[in-house]
DNA sequence: AATTTAATGTTAGCAGTGTAAACATGATAG
DNA sequence: CTATCATGTTTACACTGCTAACATTAAATT
């Protein structure tokens, strides 16, 4: 028999909604299959969020911390341009396995991350773990290795939005030509790829 | 006096949501309410679109078209990396520009572009563009054309998305450090940015 | 020219959604 | 032991995508 009060509804609902957001990508969660899934009334949910954004972010605060660790290393000592393409890698690799977590850390589901306090907390301390292995590379200003972090970012947060989306574009290219094809030979050689990207960037 | 036939309802269905999906963003847009726009009955649209998804294409597909012209550029002789370096502004200006619009055609609002011939047709005409530049600026394989084309794509694509995110993760960084003044300091030199990171790439 | 057909429109209605308001229960603080 | 307040429920509203059945008229066929 249950009792009336749950007495841990909140977390049950944010682990709920990170698997359903991640299996089925975060449109199709509806805040009433989410409080059916936990055996409580539909509206149940509005007492620990405000809106289904505030819901989104919880989840997307998941995503966030999820991929911090996923780009952390390990690297007392200096590293080095392998260190980053590692991060790199590590960073391509949670986006395409979470795509659907990723579009709603990255998408605009959650309007503005300031509204989430937790959210923007987490979100910050990923772009200042990249930050600071960066610093660890080399003895640059911290207004360059802000830039490297940014572009570097941006390079594999496009490649992940590139080798996603092409694989739905179809390919009737030439052999090799395509993007399909060349999408695939890039996400084969991941490493590679980076190492050659980041060549501009950075020496050594 | 209306006439009990529209006459060309579905063009403008098409243009009332584009405008509707770049203002609001494509999550706003509702049939019903477009169909209200047109002067029109609620299911009306159905008619002309299976499902919504369906609108989303026909949508996406005129956002493909304007970007193959954003990015077209005029150049019969061999054109050099400042070209490209234009390409990938005039790239990054319409996806900052078109933000809305420009998450409907990357997102995953429109599952498999197979289904929508027309939309695969404006996508992959994209591509062939910015294809056709590269394969003037050097005698490179058709492969490594193809892949160089791919990863200017993925830098562009992925500026985007940095740079439009990172104004929404606030910034309690210190000066110069944060990804807001990082990102905003790329932005305003979008084109010495682009030919840095392009060099790695592609010389001269 | 008359008639059939197909394209395009309307009306009514279902099932599902986000969310607010009013009420019920029970854990906890006084 | 009681009052309060966090948490849960019920009910309801306005909105959504979408379907089925029907209406109108343009286009095709005879």
């Amino acid at each position: 028999m249950k009792s009336y009060h749950h007495g841990n509804l909140k977390q049950e609902l944010i682990d709920c909604a990170c698997k359903l957001c991640e299996r089925d990508g975060y449109t199709k969660l509806s805040i009433r299959s989410l409080a059916k899934e936990s055996g409580v009334s539909q509206t149940a949910p509005y007492r620990h969020f405000e809106t289904k954004e505030t819901l989104y972010a919880s989840v997307a605060t998941e995503g966030f911390k999820k991929l911090s660790i996923a780009c952390h290393i390990d690297a007392d000592k200096k590293i080095t341009k392998k260190h980053l393409v590692e991060i790199g890698c590590n960073y391509i690799e949670f986006g395409l396995k979470n795509a659907n977590t990723y579009d709603l850390m990255f998408g605009t589901a959650v309007g503005n991350f300031a509204e989430y306090p937790e959210l923007l907390e987490s979100a910050n301390s990923t772009y200042e773990n990249m930050r600071l292995s960066f610093s660890k590379l080399a003895s640059d200003s911290d207004e360059v290795i802000a830039f490297k972090c940014i572009t570097l970012w941006s390079m594999v947060h496009g490649l992940v939005g590139i080798l996603r989306k092409v694989q739905v574009v179809g390919d009737d290219f030439e052999e090799g030509v395509g993007p399909i094809s060349t999408a695939s030979v890039i996400a084969t050689n991941l490493e590679d790829h980076l190492d050659k990207v980041l060549t501009g960037l950075i020496q050594n």
